[in-house]
DNA sequence: CGTCTCCTTGACGTTCATCAAGTATTGTGG
DNA sequence: CCACAATACTTGATGAACGTCAAGGAGACG
């Protein structure tokens, strides 16, 4: 019952995310430029998409309260994940150099987004360089993230795929400065199987595991850590 | 023995990769803008490091010829391959959001970059609108391949991923107008296992098989496509 | 309160990794 | 240009991590 996210219809310069919107180089000035063009959404229901692949590309949103899944649905393979979005990050950046959103886009909370169109958007980069900048950081964060990711995919046990899934829910729950040793996480197993290439019944063995060695346990959608520094080490560490 | 890749030092006007480097969106006088600023970098031998994990982040390369991967190298877990990039491609975007390189480059063949100095870069953003939309074009791409790339290596078997990287070779080449039905491949398969997630053994077995049904063969760094229909209904469907 | 989905746990199977040994190719120094 | 060493590739035999299948129990939702 951790309540641990922000909630409402703030405005920029009064957002406890501004912190994390506008790490750096961005002054008073620039944000009310920036207000202007930011349009905050009525919160999405659990379950309710933000947007499908197909869509027509219009806008980036950044996570201000909730949780948004990325994730491709075929045919021949089912669902697969591509990440989970905190309060604090922005989603769609992907689909900038096409017309169309290329994934899907669910909250599976209830979420609150701010929408940020692109088009007006470029409109004041011009007279707000480093908002451009700050676009340019995102998408290279993703790049990267990306990478590791695959990283992860390729040559990490199931074990330490799940205590590293974990493991990073912390670290950017604490660096958001919410409470990161208890949380909830409103994620199936089967999710979390599909976002690290394993089987929910892998998962759950790995959980169960991890319970046993009193490492953490995951019940009800609540997550409570117990010990960070082995939870780190088998995140981080071989075997 | 296919003379493949361009050559030389070309201006951006007269660059064969012109398309490739300004797809749309930028006219003759933009281009001459951008050429006072992009650095035409005398040739990589094999073997040479572009830049490393860790350098100082300067500039990101657009590849002329020859072929760049782009690679991690970890203690634990030995070589990791992110990318293989051919004339056209553009590496080192993701170290934007850093003051340094996260990976590793290295020309796998003699090849030739041209440099763009990304604070002069900046410094043009204002003037030529285009020059930065075709950036976020080109970020905008990496995310989402990398996310096709761990949908590959989480969905596929082994012979659908090595059929998809040969496919997506063909296709490359084919698109930037190469010779696409046999073309040079200056990658072990060490590496093509790495990036593929598999063991070099595995990778031969695979070829092998590809051999004997007449797809294609690889053969001292050369392939040939016998079958484009069949590689490519290997590299896309189930089984 | 009942149904549906999710989670757990066990038994078994499969794909691909590992280990190993031999052959081919590439690179190097003379 | 050759000789030889080092590295890469091939092929087979064996094994392990995780997937698949199955069935019972718990939680979620109307």
């Amino acid at each position: 019952m951790t309540e641990n996210l922000p909630k409402g219809n703030a405005s920029c310069s009064q957002c406890a995310l501004q912190k994390i919107c506008f790490p750096k180089g961005l002054y008073r000035a620039d944000i009310q430029l920036l207000e202007e063009i930011v349009d905050r959404k009525p919160s999405l229901a659990k379950g309710e998409m933000l947007f499908r692949a197909g869509d027509p590309f219009s806008a980036v949103f950044a996570v201000k309260a909730g949780l948004i899944k990325v994730y491709t649905e075929s045919e021949a393979d089912g669902e697969v994940i591509h990440g989970f979005y905190l309060p604090g990050d922005v989603v769609g950046v992907d689909a900038l150099a096409h017309n169309r959103y290329l994934f899907n886009a669910i909250a599976l909370d209830v979420s609150n987004v701010c929408s940020i169109d692109l088009t007006q958007m470029h409109s004041l980069t011009s007279k707000v360089p480093n908002l451009n900048m700050h676009l340019l950081n995102i998408m290279s964060n993703e790049i990267v993230e990306g990478r590791l990711h695959s990283e992860l995919l390729s040559k990490k046990s199931a074990e330490q795929r799940v205590a590293n899934f974990l493991w990073s829910m912390v670290v950017r729950f604490r660096d958001r400065g919410y409470h990161y040793k208890e949380f909830r996480l409103n994620i199936l197993h089967k999710e979390m199987a599909s976002y690290l290439n394993l089987t929910p019944e892998t998962v759950s063995r790995v959980l169960t595991k991890l319970s046993k060695q009193g490492v953490m346990t995951w019940k009800k959608k609540e997550v409570e850590v117990f010990d960070m520094e082995l939870l780190q080490s088998l995140a981080n560490s071989p075997c």
